[in-house]
DNA sequence: CTGTTAGCGCCTTCAG
DNA sequence: CTGAAGGCGCTAACAG
């Protein structure tokens, strides 16, 4: 039936806006007190009063302001604000839907701001989760200023930071275990006799990037090696970039033998380049060098590579899912203990 | 400095919780309305006052509540409900990043709830989305219940369906040209030969399910024939469970010579199948059938596939950025307008 | 330019 | 069991 009469008359009152306790408590003929009681359960309300009320919320299609209801009773929003730095790409699409497997499981919601790495883009959207009462904050930092992430910066509201993190930061983090995982799987290449290993992956200022680039030369110097400059290509942030790095390498006079890739994005490129090449020189008659590859991070179709690729296998969405218990264990404890850095095992696989 | 000394006197009194304009007047010896305007800009404020509100804001690290302004302006939230089915697949992830560009760009936010595909849950997270007072709505709807989207359900905040709608709904809608899609894809096939053509899809009460179906079977008749009941397999909603009905079909006594799948997980299914079966029947020392897969949406490394694919191919972000517009739109003109229907153009790419 | 009053929608508190 | 009063944090509307 849905009240279409909607003008004078104090059948609705519902001249712009959306309708009110006090609306329901006109239609129900109950005083605003008893609306809100059968809102809250129903507990103490006569059964009578209780219908009234209930027909009328159905009748004028009545939602409860939530956020007035918060403000009234001194709780924040219910919300988890989640600062990513990319949607589109899988890894992080895969940490939030981790993220969001824990929050909704709370009962609570993610609002979600893409940085885009844009380090006032981040700024700007902390305060204004901040200012809409965010409970917490699962954030993939995108700027190299660990200050912004101090409890009084944000006003006390807890934050995990996802994957990257900084030296010095009071603030819990969950990383993968970057360090180890670059050192094996540099480790395995330089073992199977690579003296010429390349490197694709962030700037160094990004803490992902630092810390694979950190096992990197830790293998090279177990093998009383050293990265070799000309092989090292930092910076690239998508696929097509990955991939013109690699062209280069590729083009080099002396091209690697084997190339270390850091992240999916330069995974990917660089299997696009090397396949591109290879059929370049089939083309021309030549028979094509082949190129040992690793890669860190797994992805859909790693396992269909056409180039043979190794990867550093780990789980994004347990991530994400670790990150929102470190949260709410922070929000039911208080944030009275130390920050905590958790790191995530990774897997090595290889696929032919 | 951020002053720690919390507890008596009269410089914070932040027992608990954040500060409030109160406290920030307090602290400048001001009231709370010369606090007010220049959170708002300061205009019609002493450059002396303003200074000391400005030195009071940062020293105690002063968020606006956003949430009781709004309140009090009688405004809504500022958020925009997006609803999707699944984070994990590439497409909605993909929608989610144009959505959220649009979105961004208009100084909004976005909250996000994962259905997984559960129509109680839908419900429930569209109900709540209502009480945080979003501004708008984008759903991917999991279910077959169209009277939840009515105006009337939805207490008049517009939505807007994206890729997925009902026959008689009364809201936007953003679809792909599925029909056309599959049936230009489906018709190639015929047009190549094949008589047997599988098709692996959604549901037919899933509307792209319907719709993609639908111009498969249009295809057929054009080329005089019938969709073949027990090459079609409709349900899967992964890629697992897409490679085991890829694997039935290649099991059949007569198995398709070409398959339509009407999506990337039944594609990428598909394709794991056919290579795991190709691998076997050599080992056997046969020669595999060749089998001729047509798939509806790209999907990164889609050209990389080990099993010759074409592909109806689109742009997913472009749809949720469609889609915000349209909801923006509304939300400008008010909800007198007709509901739209948008179709967007799909493309054809074969890829070796 | 500044402060006071009042009220957004809701619920805690206290009186009946 | 029910209602009236008052206030969460903020700001329009109105005085000064």
């Amino acid at each position: 039936m849905a009240a279409a009469g909607n003008g004078s008359g104090p059948t609705t009152g519902r001249g712009r806006g959306a309708p009110t306790v006090k609306d329901i408590a006109r239609v129900a003929e109950v005083s605003p007190m008893t609306v809100s009681r059968v809102l809250s359960g129903g507990k103490n309300v006569r059964p009578e009063l209780q219908d009234r009320v209930e027909r009328a919320i159905a009748e004028v299609g009545y939602h409860r302001n939530e956020n007035a209801r918060r403000l009234r009773q001194g709780r924040r929003s219910g919300l988890v604000g989640v600062l990513i730095t990319n949607v589109g790409n899988p890894y992080y699409a895969g940490m939030l839907q981790g993220v969001e497997e824990v929050v909704g499981e709370a009962g609570r919601r993610i609002i979600i701001g893409v940085t885009n790495e844009d380090e006032d883009l981040e700024q700007q959207l902390l305060a204004d989760f901040l200012g809409r009462q965010v409970e917490g904050l699962i954030v993939v930092p995108a700027g190299r200023e660990p200050a912004r992430f101090a409890p009084d910066a944000l006003a006390g509201v807890p934050v995990v930071l996802a994957s990257r993190t900084f030296p010095d930061v009071s603030a819990d983090a969950i990383l993968l275990d970057d360090i180890h995982g670059a050192f094996v799987a540099t480790d395995r290449m330089l073992a199977e006799g690579h003296t010429r290993v390349g490197f694709l992956g962030n700037q160094v200022s990004v803490s992902t990037g630092r810390r694979r680039f950190e096992g990197f030369r830790q293998a090279h110097e177990r093998h009383g090696l050293e990265p070799v400059d000309e092989l090292v290509r930092l910076g690239q942030q998508d696929v097509s970039s990955a991939e013109q790095a690699m062209d280069q390498l590729l083009g080099l006079e002396a091209p690697p033998t084997a190339v270390f890739a850091a992240n999916n994005r330069n995974s990917i490129g660089a299997i696009r380049a090397i396949t591109k090449s290879r059929a370049q020189a089939r083309d021309r008659g030549e028979q094509p060098a082949p190129i040992r590859l690793f890669g860190f991070d797994s992805f859909e179709f790693a396992d269909m590579s056409p180039v043979p690729l190794s990867v550093v296998a780990h789980d994004a969405a347990e991530l994400g899912r670790v990150a929102a218990r470190m949260l709410f264990d922070r929000l039911d404890r208080g944030d009275g203990s130390a920050p905590r850095l958790v790191e995530l095992p990774v897997e090595f696989v290889d696929f032919a």
